[in-house]
DNA sequence: GGAAAATTAGGGGATTACCCTTAAAGTAAA
DNA sequence: TTTACTTTAAGGGTAATCCCCTAATTTTCC
């Protein structure tokens, strides 16, 4: 028997997805949660609960929130979540915080059963629409990684990137001066020209940088 | 009439490629290559090739690197990637590398067709299975960050993360320490027991893992 | 209500990073 | 072949980080 919590502030939504749910044989409505906070009480009485159904837009505690203290507390509970908007920060946001699943409430019966199913065999579900967004925003950022919008970044030379990938693994400029077998002055011009070329301040600067546009370990 | 350039080194596959667009009165394809460098030489040459449908994997240069210099240097082609493995590092490598669609070597000539029209109009095109795979190892990689493998890193507190932002946003810690009102000698505190903590040696090691880890900008 | 963790702060010292300038030798392209 | 970039290196100085230690107050959690 699966055991599934509903955490939705529209009353009339999750008796909805209960009467669904109900009629399956397998399955059991465990509760209803109308907040993030009711449900996060729940769980921590009911150490039983096989799926949650969250609404990632929630009152009080977002949805989001609500999810990551589920994955951190209750790791035999699984998170689908659920919503209105098919927005991409949404669905990363709450799949970086743990969710196994995300569906659109425009969701059908059939669908929703096979989600909650195929979340319970381990693996992840997503709507069609919800897939085809993510998509589309990973695209969006490889274009604006190579062609058009970003400030297309000043050439880094061979030796300057090899001292900028020492840098990134927390190696000291003498360090990096012996690695290469170069004098710690040498080392030192690199590291100026480097912050003047990516215009930054300091260590931090380059690091973040470097691993934005991923200049490391590239070939090159 | 769309302009295509062929990059195969499975000359049959090339050859029944060619022969599937030459049906189409709207394409016309301009040359077929069976490496890397040949592609690049002939875009060199002939500037008004609109797609490069090109194989990932490719003798003498990987397709990968091929896709870098089409899209850094003739950014009037665009590249459509072909390839018989559906596999995620594949996948993800080359749209990291300016690649408008992937698409497997199984698909028929409708959606072949599909994806060029769609590419043309701008937009990126993925064959289901490639989409789905993608959305596989998205998952992993947020369950890796969430669950189980990852080493957990250990709390960080709101402070630690307020300075850790700081820091990562290049302000030195006397700028840390007037930014949230307190003593040079206690962000230097927080500064260690980071570096404690997330078990590093200095500043790039922070900005390394709170980047990995996004433990940026985040609700906590 | 008591233990644990977080936040605050200091002294003092060692190491490292950053800044400015200069400059020679090698390399690649126009 | 000249121009431009890269790589190499140095002197001399300032600023910042890192390290070790201690310790009081506050917050948080069981």
């Amino acid at each position: 028997m699966t055991r599934i919590l509903i955490a939705d502030d529209h009353a009339m939504f999750a008796d909805g997805i209960a009467s669904i749910l109900q009629a399956e044989a397998d399955i059991e409505v465990v509760g209803r949660c109308l907040d993030g906070p009711s449900a996060i009480e729940f769980l921590k009485k009911d150490k039983k609960v096989d799926i949650l159904l969250l609404d990632v837009n929630l009152p009080n505690m977002s949805g989001i929130d609500v999810c990551k203290k589920v994955v951190e507390d209750h790791k035999q509970t699984k998170v689908l979540a659920i919503s209105m908007f098919n927005e991409e920060s949404f669905v990363t946001e709450i799949l970086n915080n743990g969710a196994m699943g995300y569906i659109l409430k425009n969701t059908g019966r059939e669908e929703l059963l096979k989600a909650i199913h195929t979340i319970l065999g381990g693996k992840s579900y997503f709507s069609k629409d919800v897939t085809q967004t993510i998509m589309k925003g990973l695209m969006k950022n490889r274009k604006g990684g190579n062609e058009s919008s970003k400030k297309a970044l000043p050439k880094i030379s061979r030796r300057e990137k090899e001292v900028l990938d020492l840098i990134i693994k927390e190696h000291t400029t003498q360090e990096i001066a012996n690695q290469l077998f170069i004098s710690l002055k040498t080392v030192e011009s690199h590291r100026s020209n480097l912050l003047a070329k990516l215009n930054v301040r300091n260590t931090a600067g380059l690091v973040r940088i470097a691993i934005e546009n991923n200049l490391l370990a590239k070939s090159n």
